[in-house]
DNA sequence: TTCATAGATCAATATATCTTGATATGAAAC
DNA sequence: GTTTCATATCAAGATATATTGATCTATGAA
């Protein structure tokens, strides 16, 4: 029940579902190319990505300085498919522009 | 996206879990029924109701004073995906029992 | 050692969601 | 009609979650 929630409650979130489908559609990413890549700053990232891992999504492989995030791999049927179905939204591609700064 | 994050959000409450799944056991409920087993008011029952059937899970019935709650049918892959999933939480049976005025 | 960088966490605030009691609507019984 | 019952909605407060900037830790380079 409590992961359940745990895992919804993950996906409750825009951000965290354009975070998942960029892992997902990028392989192994780190927290600087998401923050870059959707123009957020480096705590905001963290916290989504904690709550991402916490539900089972993300795993991480710590290398150096770097955390690098992959999803997490045998994942279970209904992560499968709450994957597959992110994957049908047409998510927003991340771009980064010019005003990037302004818009944190 | 914006009826992705309906249909988690929906499922983002552990008595909505609970509301849903008793109905996708029971067939056919009304307001009342749902209100007397879960010891729950009567505006909390009708609010989460609301919220599952906005997010596409159930369909209602209005036959004369009664608003009869069903499992939408045919249910989209993701959502049986989920109501599979819930089937598999071993949710507590809803049990109403004399110290039900207290615990609302 | 000292510094810079990547990332995690904390504390404060902002925002969203839940719960409740009161009130509104609408159908059936009288 | 008006009374009663089932359900819906509203407004207030309570609770949970998100965002931010600051701080903390760890790594690697100078």
């Amino acid at each position: 029940m409590d992961i359940f929630l745990k895992t919804v409650g993950a996906l409750n979130d825009e951000t965290r579902l354009q975070i998942l489908n960029f892992i997902h559609q990028n392989g192994e990413v780190c927290v600087c190319e998401i923050e870059s890549a959707f123009c957020l700053i480096q705590s905001r990232v963290s916290r989504h990505l904690k709550i991402l891992k916490d539900a089972g999504f993300l795993r991480v492989d710590r290398r150096g300085k770097w955390a690098y995030y992959t999803i997490r791999s045998p994942l279970d049927r209904f992560r499968l498919a709450c994957l597959e179905e992110i994957g049908y939204l047409e998510l927003p591609v991340p771009r980064c522009d010019v005003t990037c700064k302004d818009e944190k």
